[in-house]
DNA sequence: TATGAATGAGATTTCATTCAT
DNA sequence: AATGAATGAAATCTCATTCAT
């Protein structure tokens, strides 16, 4: 991670700043090598000594841009005082996600069409060069433990929560179809509590 | 649809076959037109008289897989007599297009890499050529008129049940991740029964 | 001539009048018998029952538009009382002639495009079906003959005067470059009456 | 122009030949950029590596021919020492470029059909990278000048000598039609003196 | 390390022509 | 005579990848 000198980290940086650019702008199959290339002004052979080829370079950006927008809505919890129950938690880390993919929509985008349950594990559960370390999962299992409850399966829990919000905001916030979102809001952090009650395992189960 | 004369409908079906074919096993992107002329041997001019290209071909196949596939699940209902409630109707259908992926996983990735809310309107809602006039979003107001009951957002909560069900099911169906489809289903329609349920008005309201 | 039935008449009619219209709109490179068959309302096929490739149309067309161009500049001269010198007449038809390709840019393009000279002995010195027996050239030697004044060689001078005017005369209307057309007017027919006194042969020669 | 290392010119150089070898044996329209490159030994994707496509090397080519055709006809004068007034200068260089083409025919061939008098602008009145900063129109510019005449227009001048020349060369030079080109030339510089004649302003206008 | 010229396979698309109806 | 579906050769252009410098 360090051992890479700082020259070479900007060059790299450089690639994957304008391959995100394209990417979002002209969409990844009409990006070519040559042209991300062209953007961050290198020599086309360059590219290969950074990366394998374009979906490599998608991969590391997926990752790092995952990364960057759980660990921001994660982080911001330690600072909100008034949030006890984990469902308060997690609706509050759903709509960090939420307002920041509003905000810049070209990262809804990216992440919405590149974003899989596959990549999804390997990006936030362990952690990567490009996740600098950071575990979301990890983040998320202490939350459930910290609330003192148990659940049937937790991982189940994490990805229809997960595969719920990235599935319905997409239209909405790109479309407002087929309502904003506002409207759609209180449904879905209504559901996600309905989602968290429904696994919670009793003491009278 | 009965003014192509036999020979042409069997040449458009033969490549659209051929296409569906090609597009499952090696995805769209990987696959040329002349991939698909070849395969349903053909004269690549001849692709050109039936489709503009790749694109339009892809969206025609989308129409008619996704028809076949609601239109089968709703006519399903028609021969059960057990099922009374509308939360019934709507796990029962669900449960019918979620077998039909499970045993064609083909269909599976294909639906679901290219089927956004914006074609399902399209496909679903409106009849095109392809789905032989038939609408599935005129079936589901229809059951809820039927159930006598009163909702708030009808077009969200259809909305959020298809997300929910082709964001989960995907990665469930191909992967066995994180949990089995069996495991799935129980908490898939529980929420959907939540949802429902979270959306109606009541004379309390 | 008249062997052909009305139909078939203004079917090939039909198919000139396509061909001219993308010829001069589209340039004959991008007008393909697609393009021409489809403006006309037929069947491809048919257009090989009248024509046997595009050019063959091209020549079809040039000579019926260069006949036309000069039989009326020509006519146009007997209705003129006051035109006495061959030099005068000569004038009379250039004028004529550029007269119209002024006001028919279309018919300019076309004309200059593809009317060289060996096209132009074709049709305009024997008459073929499309000049309907009609020739520019007997009435260009009846007019010398009627001077009763000799000429050197009448081919050459009818040759450069036809090839001076075409030339200058294409960009000058279409583009006004490098002057407008009646600034280049008076030059050009000083040139032309100079031509022709350069080629008569007097008695002391 | 010393930019470019040696062997890339010789390339770029090596394209232009073939280029120009088949548009005069096949013409443009005939020729390929598959045809060019095969000719020229070398990959396809090279040509777009130094050419937009066929029409930007045609230019080039027009450029670069026309430029030497020009230069040359002009440098012959100063070897000249019998020849004294203006028409005698412009007539020696017309000749000389007449002689020119009459002895490369496929040069004759490829200027003809493709030197407009707006590229001709282009190509010789400001220098580019294929004139190598060579303008005709500023020599001509000052052989009027050297002669101490005045003209009315020098432009619309030069204009009707070199659409005269080109337009009767053409199917003289190739065909021998309507005559050949010793029994042209007298003609043809005694109707130039007349244009020049003619165009000069003397004391008493 | 970095460069960027060269490659050539391959994708898309057009179109003149044929021929069965 | 007229049609128009089918053909498949051929043209244009792109682009990932290599490699000599």
């Amino acid at each position: 991670m360090g051992k890479l000198d700082e020259k070479k980290r900007m060059k790299r940086e450089s690639l994957l700043v304008s391959a995100f650019s394209l990417f979002t702008s002209k969409g990844i199959n009409d990006t070519s090598i040559s042209d991300i290339v062209k953007h961050a002004n290198m020599a086309k052979g360059t590219f290969y000594l950074y990366f394998k080829d374009k979906f490599d370079i998608r991969d590391k950006l997926i990752a790092t841009k995952a990364t960057q927008l759980f660990r921001k809505a994660a982080e911001g919890i330690y600072y909100e005082k008034e949030i006890y129950t984990l469902e308060d938690k997690v609706v509050y880390i759903a709509d960090s996600v939420i307002n920041q993919l509003d905000e810049d929509k070209m990262l809804l985008k990216f992440i919405s069409k590149n974003l899989s349950w596959g990549v999804f594990r390997n990006v936030l559960v362990s952690g990567t060069e490009e996740t600098g370390g950071y575990s979301f999962y990890d983040g998320y299992n202490a939350l459930l433990k910290e609330s003192g409850r148990t659940f049937r399966n937790p991982d189940l829990l994490l990805y229809m929560i997960i595969e719920l919000i990235s599935s319905t905001c997409y239209h909405v916030i790109l479309q407002q179809e087929p309502v904003t979102l506002d409207e759609l809001k209180p449904e879905l952090y209504g559901t996600i509590r309905d989602m968290i009650h429904r696994q919670e395992i009793t003491q009278m189960d």
